[in-house]
DNA sequence: TGAAATCCTAGAGAAACGATGGACATTGTC
DNA sequence: GACAATGTCCATCGTTTCTCTAGGATTTCA
């Protein structure tokens, strides 16, 4: 059930361009060292995300890339689609990449993983880019030493 | 987030051996030829659900493969868990396998995956085995032919 | 004794993953 | 017009993982 580092690299690479509201466009260059991503390889995927709508690109020096719709309105679920594919966990219980399974209907794993499915898109197709955008909250409060001793 | 077929073969032994109970022990051949699964992988399979204790077998003529529990006992994340590993979708979100990540804990991903992962565990730790034996309600209503013609 | 099983180890073959590299086209600046 | 910075395109490549195959050893029962 593993997200691979393409879905990862992109997700990150979309969440600095929707941080970055102010500039034109930033290049692929600027987000790799941020991120600690192999900048070819961020190409690729910034490639594949233009493919798809998510994200435009300027050719020529002070190109780059920024996004093609306003970050509320790209979703995980989108973008994971089209950097790993299906999100559904087997064939057989996806709507955008059916295969048929030898064993339908009378399946019982079918409903397993269509309830599987189910609750992966949930998640992932509910969340957006901005949502992504705003930093979580802290998980340990730091009680600072009182002014008292 | 594809689910392999070891996992899938997997669920479909237990359900098989699950749905026999009148049967001292299976052979794997037998399970195998079944479900269409290679024999000598699902002697694999079988061996590793033996190590979770989640089978037991015994050697010999005659000899197979029961479950080691009451299938009620037996979870679908379990046995995932054993064939497939982890079910968080990245490693920096799971207590079975945690791993750390650069980004932690100021990562806006972190929170998708806790959200993704908990998702996925919740349909699959809720889920026997005996849930998975109950067949699938039919998906059409077959309207019979009336006798008033 | 022999057939039918599990147990154990090794490894082949293919596909996916995670990049890397180079040539080329486009753009802005000096 | 030269040049540097950038995206575009295509090819390649090493590693890992997945799926399955192979062969033999051991155990058990009739």
């Amino acid at each position: 059930m593993n997200i691979s580092t393409k879905s990862e690299y992109g997700l990150r690479a979309l969440i600095h361009l929707a941080s970055n509201t102010g500039r034109e466009a930033l290049p692929a260059r600027e987000i790799g060292e941020r991120w600690h991503v192999p900048v070819k390889y961020l190409e690729q995927i910034l490639t594949a995300l233009k493919e798809a709508g998510i994200v435009e690109s300027q050719v020529g020096a002070s190109g780059g890339y920024r996004l093609a719709r306003p970050a509320t309105l790209i979703t995980a679920g989108e973008v994971i689609r089209v950097l790993d594919g299906r999100l559904a966990p087997v064939g057989c219980v996806s709507t955008y990449d059916y295969e048929p399974c030898e064993f339908e209907p009378a399946c019982g794993l079918k409903t397993l993983w269509a309830r599987t499915r189910a609750a992966i898109i949930g998640v992932l197709d509910q969340t957006t880019i901005a949502d992504l955008c705003i930093p979580p909250k802290p998980q340990k409060l730091v009680v600072l030493k009182t002014a008292s001793k």
